[in-house]
RNA sequence: GUGGGCGUAGCUCAGCUGGUAGAGCACUCGGUUGUGGUCCGAGAUGUCGCGGGUUCGAGCCCCGUCGCUCACCCCA
């Protein structure tokens, strides 16, 4: 029996695991710039909780979590989300007690039984953030700027961001209202019916022509917001203007959970294919009191990692190691090899990343290890050099070498 | 869940109307008794995804299955 990883889950060894480290590290670092701070969660949860945060009508929550019972007979549910687990902690520890907002960032694995697709796993991976307490416009596009920050820090051309604002409760349940009446009147099979019964803003994000060209005159959210929605939303696009952060108003942007509310956004990369959302997230107001804490605003985003490598691979960006070696060391010789293993460990001991040749490598050889390591410098040790303490560090890149004493290769990997 | 394409060496792939498996890259060794990247030479590597069927004979045809992939759906 030979085994294979599970249908349709994502995994980085060398060769790309050095990009997908640089992502996530690279998008840790955006939200360390604006204060979030880490929050470490498990990555499954009560069934009940993704049910009630996620929406039970969603698609999300209907046919795509995995869930199973524990020894105990809980329901217990794979993490498809971020959001619904910060929350219950948040609630749960009482952080929204001191003062707002409560800034928290994760990362991690999420779960989600789709049929596999490019950029679509069923283990896949986000970095998210989320900004509790308040209903700050200030806040939204601080959001929006952090995930943008990340982006671009990559190196990421190729990619928007959309946006709109999904209102209130009083916007939306006005809209919904005439929209009803709207696609009552539309020509539709039964399937996309029930959809439309479930949740009718879906029809606006259906690819198919027939339903498109219907959708173009549906009476449209933004057209509905209430005036405070507007202004909150104004505010949020205006702060964006300052930032220079660029951004498409698009009227029809639907997102697949139910909890949004008010400014909503989304990063779609150009070069990906059909799952080509890298990231997206939006205000979700009555979520926390959903899940049995106070009634607080919230908002936050999710950044797909998975994807956002892909699109820097699709942009050629070269993702470098910063961690790479600095010194590779050829033993020659069992004498040399015990003498080079002392050596190494100790520079490993002193904070340089350093590793060496194994077993009976000819020269040539070992040269190739050397070179395929990544290494700054390389180091021959052999008999004389055992006896002489005397020796000589090449420089990979420029093939110079520096002589010096075995006791100085520390301070000479010091001055570089 | 629905539909299309594809599974041959570690990787990328070739393999004719069915006749018993190949190339390039990577790897190892040597040319150059202790200095990589170039060049030259040699070598090693496969249950041809898996199971069944047809056939004297299957990598090739048929069925099933698993996986990958692309799209729908949905979303990160």
């Amino acid at each position: 029996m030979k085994f294979q990883a599970p249908k349709g889950v994502s995994e980085y060894l060398p060769g790309r695991s050095v990009g997908f480290d640089h992502v996530r590290n690279t998008l840790t670092a955006a939200a360390l710039s604006a204060g979030y701070q880490l929050a470490e969660l498990p990555v499954f949860e009560d069934t009940e909780l993704f049910a009630r945060g996620v929406g039970e009508t969603t698609d999300v929550v209907t046919k795509e979590m995995y869930t199973f019972e524990d020894r105990g007979g809980r329901s217990i549910t794979l993490r498809p989300e971020g959001t619904a687990g910060v929350m219950r902690a948040v609630i749960e520890h009482g952080l929204d007690r001191g003062q707002l907002p409560v800034k928290l960032w994760y990362t991690g694995a999420f779960f989600r039984a789709e049929r596999p697709q490019a950029g679509r796993y069923r283990q896949f991976y986000q970095l998210g953030v989320e900004a509790i307490g308040l209903n700050d416009p200030e806040i939204d596009a601080e959001v929006i700027a952090v995930a943008d920050r990340g982006l671009k820090t990559l190196g990421l051309k190729d990619y928007r961001l959309e946006i709109t604002s999904l209102g209130d409760a009083p916007s939306r349940l006005a809209h919904r209202v005439d929209l009803d009446v709207f696609i009552s009147k539309m020509d539709l099979d039964d399937a996309t019916r029930a959809k439309a019964a479930v949740n009718p803003l879906r029809l606006f994000d259906d690819k198919r022509e027939v339903v498109k060209s219907q959708m173009s005159q549906a009476p449209l959210l933004i057209d509905y917001l209430s005036e405070e929605s507007q202004l909150h939303f104004s505010r949020v696009t205006s702060l964006l203007d300052s930032y220079g952060i660029e951004y498409v108003r698009n009227t029809s942007l639907v997102r697949g959970l139910d909890y949004y509310t008010g400014t909503t956004f989304e990063f779609v990369h150009e070069k990906l294919g059909a799952q080509s959302a890298i990231g997206g997230g939006g205000r979700y107001d009555g979520l926390m009191r959903q899940l049995g804490g106070a009634d607080l605003s919230g908002i936050g985003f999710g950044m797909g990692l998975d994807r956002i490598l892909l699109a820097c691979e699709a942009e050629g960006l070269e993702l470098l190691d910063p961690d790479g070696l600095d010194l590779f060391v050829i033993a020659l010789g069992s004498e040399a090899k015990f003498v080079a293993a002392g050596l190494v460990n100790s520079l490993r001991n002193d904070g340089f990343n350093v590793d060496m040749s194994y077993g009976d490598r000819a020269l040539k050889g070992a040269m190739k290890a050397a070179d395929k390591s990544g290494a700054r410098f390389s180091l021959v040790v052999g008999e004389d050099e055992v006896t002489s303490g005397q020796i000589s560090i090449k420089e990979m890149e420029t093939g110079e070498s520096h002589a010096m004493t075995i006791s100085t290769i520390a301070d000479f990997l010091d001055s570089f």
